[in-house]
Order: structure tokens, then C-alpha cells, then sequence
DNA sequence: ACAGAAGAACGACCACGGTAGTATTACTTT
DNA sequence: AAAGTAATACTACCGTGGTCGTTCTTCTGT
């Protein structure tokens, strides 16, 4: 059921990390958590979420007058399809040539190298 | 200028790669590169192209009657632009969360997984 | 000289992300 | 009962990626 997750424009994204942080969530939910950092209409996350839904990308239920929204699809599966996605047309498949540029673009500390270097080994330990 | 590089469509990427393999091309050029993958119409390309050039990706000049399109952005600004976005976006800024799945969720091969050590040791040595 | 090819210019559409105003409905408060 | 409030539904609009068809111009081969 893929319904082509990559792609997703920033606000649809923004609104399924808020779901994904619980169980269910309302409209007013949503909105609230997005406010200081978006300061958008109550409608437009609501239009948002019945656009998604019509996509595929949530679901809702009835909880009295409002509706309860859900993520329809796993922050994994959305991770790997966008994810592949990038590596397969900016890097023509080569994730060492991924990994490389973000790793001469990017501030990157101590911490963050040693458990890059720790995922090395393990996937190394995997197919060996 | 960055004028927003992130967030190109998949042809307007397409596009940019042609562009980048050589000093200069023709309308006629990419159409012919890009065919057998993707059947479009020459005229496609051609509106493309001036729709990238109003979004200042690319640039033209005349040659006789016909024009030689040359990309504006260069293919490492793009790479770092929508990396960078994506790990912001998608990993919260973490280049490690993006790695790890970007590692788990595809065939790497042994000989990548050599690169990607040569890499980290290599960055490693560049912060200490 | 004339027919045809080559190429640019322009306009037209569709899909969709994003944004929001207005209308409607239903529930609550005074 | 009237007024206010909260929620969804509907419609509309803009920008832009993508896709072409049509028209206009200009060069070229016979």
C-alpha cells in the first residue's frame, strides 16, 4: 500500500509527527502543537487532515462531536520510502555518496561519529 | 542566493543531472538523453527549461538558432540543500537517525560499508 | 522560390500542497 | 429561549510541477 508516502509536502509531514507522538489526536490537538511554530487557521489544519485522509495517509474516528485522527502510515515506512527515495535520485543509488556529502555539509560532533561508527560495525557483523 | 533549492520535482532534478554532465545543452539534448526513460515531449522539456530558468536553476544563451541551457545551481549546493532539509524534516536533525535507517532499510554492500567506515575515520581525524 | 523541418513562445490544463473564509450544525451557558 | 461556542463541511484561491498543443519564425534542402 505504498500510496507513493514519499513526497510529502512539510506541513502534511509536521502533522503526521504529531500524530505519531500519540495515540489519537484532534484537530484542535494538532493545531495547538503547531501553533508557536506555525501560526496557521484552525481550518487549515482541518482541511489538511481531510485531505489526508482522502490520500490514504490518516484515518478518524467519531469521540463525540470531534473527530479523533490517526496515522495511517508508520513513521518507518515514510522514513525509508522519502529516505530511499533521496538516495535513489540525488545519489543515483550510492548511499556512500549520500552519507558523504551529508557528512562535508553537516556539523557533525564526536558523539555522532562514534555511533555512525558503531552502525558500521554492526551492519558489517550482519552480512558477514 | 540559495533561492530555495530544496524541493524540486523529480523532472526539474532529472533535468539538472543532464545539465551537470555537460558544459552546455540544447533543448533537443536533454530531450534525446531523457527519452528513453521518461517518453516526453519535446515540448516539455522546453517549457521546463524556461520554467527553471524564471526560478533561476538555470541559464540559457543563444548559440545561432537555437538555445544552450547550462545549469545555474551547482549539483553539490542541491545535494546539500534537500540532505540537509531531509534530515531536518525527517530526523530531526540527527544525521545519525538518518544513516541508521537509511541502513537498515537497504542492501549496502560490504563494499560500501568499507567506504562509509573510511569515511567516518576520515571525519573523525578532520574534528579531533 | 517554396515546402518542410527546427525551434522558441505562449497558453491551456490538471494535480496537489497550502491557506483560509464562510456556512452549517450541534452543544452549552445564561 | 437566545446567544455564544466548538466543530465539521464546503468552496475558493494561489503557486508550482508536469504535460502538451498550437502558433510563429527562421533556416534549409530540393
Amino acid at each position: 500500500m505504498k500510496s507513493s508516502t514519499h513526497r510529502l509536502g512539510d506541513l502534511q509531514l509536521r502533522i503526521l509527527q504529531s500524530l505519531w507522538a500519540r495515540p489519537d489526536a484532534s484537530v484542535a490537538d494538532v493545531h495547538a502543537e503547531l501553533k508557536p511554530e506555525r501560526d496557521l487557521a484552525y481550518t487549515t489544519i482541518a482541511t489538511m487532515l481531510r485531505k489526508m485522509e482522502a490520500r490514504g495517509l490518516v484515518t478518524h474516528r467519531e469521540e463525540g462531536r470531534s473527530f479523533l485522527y490517526r496515522a495511517k502510515v508508520a513513521a518507518d515506512e515514510v522514513s525509508r520510502s522519502v529516505g530511499n527515495h533521496l538516495v535513489e535520485k540525488l545519489f543515483e543509488g550510492s548511499l556512500a555518496g549520500a552519507v558523504h556529502h551529508l557528512l562535508s555539509t553537516r556539523e557533525v560532533s564526536r558523539a555522532e561519529l562514534d555511533e555512525l561508527e558503531k552502525l558500521i560495525k554492526e551492519a558489517k557483523r550482519r552480512t558477514k
